[in-house]
DNA sequence: TAGTGTGAACGCTTTCACAGCG
DNA sequence: CGCTGTGAAAGCGTTCACACTA
């Protein structure tokens, strides 16, 4: 097999406590944004598919596919593989990718600045609700048509606007202050950039992406690849 | 070759000699930067760490931290702990963290510029060396301190100055054929924020960052915190 | 016949428990 | 006594094999 890697996850740290009634592992969670995207975009091309070709196009295998989607009760049909349409909005449905997440973002430096104009935050799934900043050079300035506010109007600004997820761009010093923030102003999913180990409270969920701890397994690769 | 590549006996001249490394598994290698980067930060208010302390700190169990640590030999004192530099530099050594890899960037957009100037990428561990774009109006031009190159010098540029990770930051179309080039070029190791799989040949390490998987990740999570 | 759905086997990872050593 | 190092057990996720069905 590839060295290919989208199996080879970041530390993922889930921390729900009130697991849902019916559970899916959540190694099929992490698949399921994929196997979504792959559907959404072969949808014009194809009415059904089998778990053969979804698999190459997902990056991963037959078995493991329909496995997954077994998960989400029997859609497929036998002899001919799994309606295009049909199994998209099925897994839309428990992504919950069907309706429009509202995101706020905290840290315009660089990073914050280039996902608040990510693509990906500009889809159905996704709006950017909500910017933010300490910095009063920043504060008051559009960025991606979005006025950035001041942190300290957090909670005022989640009273009137329902906020879902935050995304943490700050610097490492900050980011544990501002998490605390984000979970006071009701936020339960939140998307970590700092290179930081986030310490929340049980129920919030945190995904960290963390680009120096990706780059160091990078640097494993090619010392071992140097050394043996 | 393995994704968990066998990582043989580092030639550093240590006081303590350590038995050979035949095979550090997958899950080990992705906790070993989360190892270094606490142990290097507590580097001056510690001189030795327990497998409890370093577990909270590196947010995994003592007996994961035990675990790992037998990998690269024994390096606990028991009763004591471990030895904080002593254990640094030799997960240093691991990892390849103990020399500068020179990082080659392909996508000049917001997220690009944005990796440039990561602080991340500047540390010891790693060095910008090259920038790549194939916009006219960004070729030329400085981004962090480095002239943005044409795509098209990738070949020349990299038989003068070695490039050892490849990034790719472009749009999903072009991130397959950019892929292709980084291999050819003789990058063996790439971190990817285009939301494509990429297909490689065997032998290249790809580390896929996704933000619109993880979005849809907590999106899911959103979905069963409403509906159970 | 082609391809799903699934129990069972397998292998990797985590957890447990404790022997052993400073 | 405190804490490491490590076999053994348990838990998950993947792979296999095949019965079954449109």
């Amino acid at each position: 097999m590839s060295c290919s890697a989208g199996a080879a996850q970041p530390q993922i740290r889930l921390r729900v406590v009130h697991p849902p009634v019916r559970t899916v592992p959540a190694a099929t969670v992490s698949r399921l944004p994929v196997y979504f995207r792959v559907l959404d975009r072969i949808a014009e091309s194809r009415s059904t598919i089998s778990s053969d070709l979804l698999a190459e196009l997902a990056g991963t295998t037959a078995a493991i596919v329909r496995k997954d989607l077994s998960y989400l009760g029997s859609m497929g049909t036998r002899g001919a593989g799994y309606e295009v349409l049909g199994l998209r909005d099925r897994i839309s449905a428990v992504l919950g990718a069907n309706r429009a997440w509202p995101v706020a973002i905290v840290g315009m430096g660089n990073l914050g600045r280039a996902l608040a104009s990510y693509p990906g935050l500009a889809g159905p799934s996704f709006e950017v609700a909500a910017l933010f900043d300490v910095d009063p050079a920043k504060v008051g300035r559009p960025v991606a048509g979005v006025i950035v506010r001041h942190l300290d109007e957090l909670d005022e600004i989640s009273r009137n606007v329902k906020l879902s997820i935050g995304v943490i761009t700050t610097p490492a010093v900050a980011a544990e202050e501002v998490a605390g923030r984000l979970v006071e102003a009701g936020i339960h999913s939140i998307l970590n950039f700092a290179p930081v180990r986030l310490g929340v409270s049980d129920g919030v969920l945190v995904r960290d992406v963390d680009l120096g701890l990706h780059l160091l397994v990078l640097s494993y690769n090619e010392r071992s690849r140097l050394e043996g």
